[in-house]
DNA sequence: CCCTGATTCGC
DNA sequence: GCGAATCAGG
């Protein structure tokens, strides 16, 4: 699978919409993060916001990278560091690092007090569909089947479980309180 | 250990 | 240009 025009597209959308590199190759599908990450990287629209200066990192292999001397150009580093100061910088984590996937929607056993009329909100990609999904894609039904707002949750599963944190412990819930007596607490 | 992005380098 | 391997960090 290649770089399509729509996909780099979608690439370059999610990615400003600040979604993990990860995140955006389960969506594209067919791709690793990193190839998002390349991929991002060869489009230059990198340095969400990070802070670390990121200098030259020898690596581990045998050949030494040798690239010492004429890298830190003007021209060099797309964003350059001498602006983070100046911009405004985030705490520490990036902001939408990860967890992202958390954020689906939890109306089962959250409280769900407030129906949150925000319907723009949420710019994560909402559920997957059934061709989305991986063995590490969260299976757990949302919507009415059968409608165009039915789709899966597609958080991260976790290993073994066709769920993800969330939705695994609903799943596997009555395991916990599987107790003889606990029956007659409810009858 | 899970995740994140960054970088390098063989292809 | 592509992306796996690797690195560095949270």
């Amino acid at each position: 699978m290649s770089w399509n025009d729509e996909r780099v597209e979608l690439l370059k959308k999610l990615w400003s919409e600040g979604l993990s590199a990860s995140q955006i190759a389960t969506e594209l599908g067919e791709v690793t993060r990193n190839a998002v990450i390349g991929k991002v990287h060869r489009l230059g629209l990198s340095g969400r916001a990070k802070s670390a200066p990121t200098p030259a990192r020898p690596r581990a292999s045998g050949t030494a990278p040798a690239k010492a001397g004429p890298m830190n150009g003007p021209m060099g580093a797309p964003a350059g560091r001498p602006d983070a100061q100046a911009r405004p910088q985030r705490p520490t984590t990036i902001g939408n690092t990860a967890l992202a996937a958390d954020l689906d929607e939890a109306p089962e056993e959250a409280p769900a007090p407030a129906p949150v009329m925000s319907d723009n909100v949420v710019p994560m990609t909402q559920g997957c569909t059934i061709m989305q999904l991986t063995e590490s894609t969260c299976r757990w039904p949302l919507g009415e089947p059968g409608t165009e707002s039915f789709h899966f949750c597609g958080g991260k599963a976790n290993p073994g479980m066709p769920y993800c944190q969330t939705h695994a412990r609903i799943a596997y819930q009555p395991v916990q309180d599987r107790r003889r007596d606990r029956r007659l607490a409810f009858l």
